[in-house]
RNA sequence: ACGCCAGUAGCUCAAUUGGCAGAGCAGCCGUCUCCAAAGCGGCAGGUUGGGGGUUCGAUUCCCUCCUGGCGUG
C-alpha cells in the first residue's frame, strides 16, 4: 500500500497567487499552513514579503512565519529542521499541511535533503573570504577535483562552502553530496503547481509593487532600520527593501526604487518558474483560474492521492 | 529667429592626435546541496539621427537637414 500523503505543496512564482489558493484548500480541509519561504521567517518585514495578514493568521494556522528578528540570520537548514518538526507534528495530529511557498531552494531542501555536513562556520568563511576565488578554486582543486571542475572560480560563495566542508570534515563535498536527481520524497506530498502567461503575470507584479508601496512599504523599511540600524546580509537580500534603505539614505529617487522593485521581482519570478518546471510529479493548474476552480481540483487530487475518493 | 550643446544597443554612457564600435543595467539561456527574493557562467543586441562631402579608411573632420535641451531676442 502506498504511503499517504501527509503534505499538500503548493509552487509557482511570486504574485501568482499561491497564498489565496493555499488559505481556500486549507479552509475546506480544516488544514494548517507551511509558508516555504525565505523572507516571510524575519519578524517586522510583512509588506516586502506579502506576508498574510493577521486575519488570515487568524482564520488559518500559518508555520514557519516570524521566526526571527531582521538583523539575525536564517538558512535553509534552520527551516528544514523547523519544517520537519511541524510536518511530524501535524501528522500526529492528522491535520493536513499546505506547504505554500515561492523559495525553490527551501522546497528542495526540505522534500529531497540536504546532505549530512558541517553546518556554517563563520570563523572559517570569514578567514576564507579574505583571498581570491582563483587561489581558493586552484586549492579546491587539489583536495576535490570534482568539486573544482563544477565550480566556476569566480563563485566565491560556493568556493568557499566547498572549502569549507572539506576542513571541519576532512572529506570533498562532492563525496558527501546526495543526488538531488532522486523523487522528491523525505515527506509524501501531493504537488501543485500554479502557471502564468508571463506578460499577465508581468503585469499583476507591476500592480502589486505599486500597492504594497502605498500601504506603506517604505515606512516599514524606515522602522526596520530605526531598530535594528540595518538588516541581518541574508534579511537585506530580499527585493526591495535594499532599495529602499538606499531610498531613505537619499540615494535613489523613489520612482527610480519603484522601477527597480518591479524589474527585480520579474527576474525573482523567472527563476522561480525556472526551478519550478524541473520539479516532477507536479499537477500544473492555470493560476488565472478563480481560486475555487483550482481549490476544487486540488482537493479532488488530495482526496485520490489520499484514498479518500 | 539667432547662438551654443547634445543625438552611439531597450536604458545610461565609453571609444587615445581619423584606424576592426565597447561597458554597465535590462532581455534571453544555463547553473544552484547550510546566505538562495542571494550567488555564478554564457548568449544576443548597432545602417553610430538622415543625406552628402574630404580620406586608403569617418562615431571622430566639413556641409546640410531633422530631433531634443539650454541661452539670447
Amino acid at each position: 500500500m502506498a504511503v499517504q500523503p501527509a503534505v499538500l505543496a503548493i509552487i509557482g512564482p511570486t504574485a501568482g497567487g499561491k497564498s489565496a489558493l493555499a488559505m481556500a484548500v486549507a479552509e475546506r480541509l480544516d488544514g494548517e499552513i507551511l509558508s516555504v519561504d525565505s523572507m516571510q521567517v524575519y519578524r517586522g518585514m510583512d509588506l516586502g514579503t506579502a506576508k498574510p495578514s493577521f486575519a488570515e493568521r487568524g482564520a488559518v494556522r500559518h508555520h514557519l512565519i516570524d521566526q526571527v528578528e531582521a538583523d539575525e540570520t536564517f538558512t535553509a537548514a534552520r527551516f528544514v529542521e523547523t519544517a520537519d518538526g511541524v510536518i511530524a507534528e501535524a501528522g500526529a495530529r492528522g491535520v493536513p499541511l499546505i506547504a505554500a511557498g515561492g523559495t525553490p531552494m527551501y522546497f528542495k531542501a526540505l522534500f529531497h535533503g540536504l546532505f549530512e555536513g558541517p553546518g556554517a562556520d563563520e570563523a572559517v568563511r570569514e578567514r576564507l573570504r579574505a583571498e581570491t576565488g582563483e587561489a581558493l578554486h586552484r586549492r579546491l582543486g587539489e583536495v576535490d577535483p570534482e568539486a573544482a571542475l563544477r565550480i566556476h572560480a569566480n563563485d566565491q560563495r560556493r568556493l568557499i562552502r566547498a572549502l569549507e566542508v572539506f576542513e571541519l570534515t576532512g572529506r570533498p563535498i562532492s563525496e558527501l553530496q546526495t543526488t538531488w536527481e532522486a523523487p522528491l520524497d523525505r515527506h509524501p506530498a501531493v504537488w501543485v503547481g500554479l502557471t502564468w502567461d508571463r506578460s499577465e503575470l508581468n503585469r499583476r507584479i507591476n500592480l502589486r509593487v505599486r500597492q504594497m508601496v502605498e500601504a506603506g512599504w517604505i515606512e516599514e523599511t524606515r522602522r526596520l532600520m530605526e531598530r535594528f540600524g540595518g538588516l541581518s546580509a541574508t534579511a537585506a537580500e530580499a527585493t526591495g527593501y535594499r532599495l529602499w534603505i538606499d531610498h531613505l539614505g537619499g540615494r535613489i529617487g523613489r520612482d527610480d526604487a519603484i522601477e527597480q522593485i518591479k524589474i527585480a521581482t520579474r527576474r525573482l519570478a523567472s527563476k522561480q518558474i525556472k526551478w519550478f518546471r524541473r520539479f516532477p510529479d507536479v499537477h500544473w493548474l492555470d493560476g488565472a483560474a478563480p481560486v475555487e476552480t483550482n481549490a476544487e481540483a486540488v482537493i479532488a487530487l488530495w482526496r485520490t492521492a489520499r484514498g479518500e475518493g
